[in-house]
This record gives C-alpha cells, sequence and structure tokens, in this order.
DNA sequence: CGAAAGGTTGAAAAGCGTCAAGTTGCGTGG
DNA sequence: CCACGCAACTTGACGCTTTTCAACCTTTCG
C-alpha cells in the first residue's frame, strides 16, 4: 500500500447499505454506465468478464473490506455478481469525487485501495504466468482458507461457495482439469472431499509447498 | 478512465528529469525502498517481477505518458529497466504526496493513472488465463506497433526493443515457443523477419484478427 | 419424478516445454 | 579491419500436461 492502511473506514458513514440474500445476482454488468462503487461488508463477490470469443474469465474474488466498481471510461469494465448472501456499501461516484475534493485524506484511501488492487493484479498475472496447474490450485484454496467465513480452522473444512467452472475461469483453465488437480491433492493426502463445494484440508502446510514448488514452467 | 483524462501533465513542472542512454539499465530493483514516481518522457522500460522459484515475469512494458514505480508498503514491488534509451521524469513521493493533499485535482489525476494500470492489468489476465500463444503474439506486436517510436507505418517495419526472452517472459511461454508462434505468421505470410529484432508486418489486418479468432482455449 | 446442472473420470489428440544441436549476429580485442 | 567468442535465435525431436470429447454419476429443483 501506498501509506498505511490507516484510520476506520470512511466508507460506511457516507454510503448506502446494499443486501443480498443470494448467490448469482448481478450487481452490474461489463459495458453498463457506472453511477456506484462498492464496498463489502460481508460476503463475497466475483468480478469477471467475457472475451470476444465468449470466454469467460473470474479476474478477483471480492471479500468483505474490499471496493469494487472502478468505472473505465464511465461504464464498468467487469460484471459483478454475488457467490454468497452479501451486504455492501455502495456510493455514487459524483457524490465520492465531490468528497474526495474536499477531503484529500479520503482520496488518498481510495488511492491506496487502488494500487493495492493493481499489486492484486500483478500477483494474478504472475500466477497465470508461470504456475503450474497444482500451484494455482492451491493458491486459490489457501487464498479462500483465508477468510474465516469460509474456512473453519479448527475441523479444516473448507466451504468453497463457487462451482468448478468458476474455479477454472479464474485459475485459466479446463473446468476437467481442475477437479482432476483436486483428485492429485486428495491422492497426495493434502485434502478430502467431503461435497463438491466442501473441502477438508488435511495439510495445510503442504499445500503452501505445493504453491511454491517446482522450477520449472509447465509441468503438473 | 475514472475522469476525462483532463489538461496537460502537470508532472512534468515539478519533476526532475532523468535521462539514461543504453538499454539494460536498472532503474530500480523489487525490495528496494520506493522512494521516487516516475514518469516516461520518451523510450521504454519494462517492469518485471521474480517468482520465488526464479521465474522471470514482465509484467509491463512502460511507454511515453506512463507512470511507474508505485510503492507497496514502502518499497517496491517490482523492478524496473530500460530497454532503449530513456528520458524520465522522476518524483520522490513525499514531495508528491505533500503537493496531493493541497492539490486535490493532482491526485485526481495520479488516481485515473493508477486505475488505468489496473485495467491494462486486467487485460493482461484476459490474455494470460485464456488466449493461445499466437494470438499473444499478436497482442504484444500490436502493442509496439502502436508506438511510432517502434513502428514505421510506410514501410511496415517494427523495431522489437526486447529480446526473445523478453517476448517469452512476457507472454507467459517458453522462448522456443515464441520463437516458433514467430515462424508460424511468418507461413501464414503475416510479417516477415528483417532481423531478429526487426520485422516487416505484411498484413495488420490478419495480425488483428489472428488477435480475435478461436472460439476455445488452448490451441496453437 | 424427471430434467437440468454440476461434477468426475477415461481416452485420445494437440500443444507446449525441455533438451539438444546448429546458425546468426555482434562486440571485443588483436 | 578482421577474427574470435559469446550471446541470441531458430529448429527438430521427444515427452508430458492439458484440452477435448464423451460417458456416467450425483445433486438440485421445478
Amino acid at each position: 500500500m501506498l501509506l498505511s492502511p490507516g484510520e476506520r473506514d470512511p466508507w460506511q458513514e457516507i454510503s448506502t447499505p446494499v443486501a443480498y440474500d443470494h448467490s448469482g445476482f448481478e450487481i452490474f454488468a461489463e459495458g453498463e454506465d457506472a453511477h456506484f462503487v462498492y464496498a463489502i461488508d460481508e460476503g463475497a463477490v466475483r468480478i469477471l468478464r467475457y472475451a470476444d470469443n465468449g470466454q469467460r474469465q473470474i479476474l478477483a474474488f471480492m471479500m468483505p473490506g474490499d471496493l469494487f466498481g472502478l468505472p473505465d471510461n464511465g461504464t464498468y469494465a467487469n460484471t459483478a455478481e454475488t457467490i454468497s448472501a452479501v451486504r455492501l456499501y455502495r456510493l455514487p461516484w459524483h457524490n465520492l469525487i465531490q468528497r474526495m475534493m474536499d477531503d484529500p485524506q479520503l482520496q488518498l484511501n481510495l488511492l491506496v485501495r487502488v494500487a493495492d488492487d493493481l499489486h492484486r493484479a500483478q500477483r494474478r498475472i504472475m500466477m497465470l504466468g508461470q504456475q503450474s496447474t497444482s500451484q494455482r490450485l492451491a493458491t486459490l484454496l489457501l487464498e479462500f482458507a483465508g477468510h474465516p467465513e469460509f474456512y473453519n480452522d479448527r475441523d479444516g473444512h473448507l466451504h468453497l461457495p463457487i462451482t468448478r467452472v468458476d474455479v477454472a475461469d479464474y485459475l485459466g483453465i479446463a473446468r476437467e482439469t481442475a477437479a482432476r488437480a483436486i483428485t492429485r491433492f486428495e491422492r497426495e493426502r493434502l485434502l478430502r472431499r467431503i461435497d463438491p463445494k466442501t473441502i477438508q484440508i488435511l495439510d495445510i502446510a503442504g499445500l503452501r509447498d505445493a504453491e511454491l514448488v517446482r522450477p520449472k514452467r509447465g509441468n503438473q
């Protein structure tokens, strides 16, 4: 981050709460006029885009505390959909920009958040540019395991709020490859499938190793 | 961009000019304390990072008008190196932040630039997540061809200021694969090799097609 | 209860990485 | 100015991973 993340979120005070009680709701779509910025209070959201050929790519999963809805030339560049019940804070852009003109600290706060998003995007470039399928999957699992909302540290149960297609479209692989990578981890006793969306992590240190190991490109 | 890109660059007035006359110079390195932000006046720069296993990934090529050197928790997250003779504007961060506190417009200008960087990073995620080798190469060639500094529209000569390893590390492929992709384009009469770093583009419309075509993932 | 969506597995084929060899180009020093 | 040596580039062969195609199973929901 550019500066210390700093004091308590100014966002909550100046925004409108919005809630969606189900998964799969489209908050906004690629190409729409961008009127609002959103901050997540609770739940999770997927940010995605379709390529010209129709291929779907998930750019990021947004978690509590994250901000999304940045305009690109006045419109949204991506689509945002809920992947669980979600509580959001919503704020009109014109309103925010007005406030930022009077409050440089608020604007700096936004700048830091966008810069952080950029750094996350760069880590994704690293992943897609050189990690193997196993590494990518390990990264995703650990990412979700970092959020108590989805991971129970005590019994190791990880609840993935997404389908295999989501996993695949996030990791840049086919859904069959995603399934096989999970099978491989299961064979290696790193995890155990409870049901398709629930995974018990048996060896989290082993997962962290799997994320790092591999001297070369393009191996299993 | 968040708002209209707006008026003339305020950067040049408040910054120090710096020049490097050769390629391969390290402007700053990953992990160093981040003291300066840079804007490119002339020339080009590569932004790169090494993964834990030593694999090199080029995150972006920066061109005239671009800004780089954003700190991540006070240090640079990436390395920046010249890939041609370069003229830069350099500005200490503490200085810039001070100014931004007094000048919300300046800060908004920076915000828009960082947001633009984020959008570029997202396009790279799309590329690495789903484009084929040919598509990636076409994208890179068209990217450089968009800059008169490297592309002569009249005779179609494109001067790539980078090696094949750079091409490969940018596209997320092996250098042999990069060479073969160029060979393929040459066979298809889309381009012609003059020398390793000079390519004559014979069919730029065909290149743009090559960038888009392909209904599926992972084909040649 | 049946259809659809989501998930897993197998088999075959395609694409890419790796290894290896050979070529080209360029800078340094004689 | 030429020769040498090294780095960069290209191409072929091979093996491995992933994609694709297809079948089958499970779960969900109308």
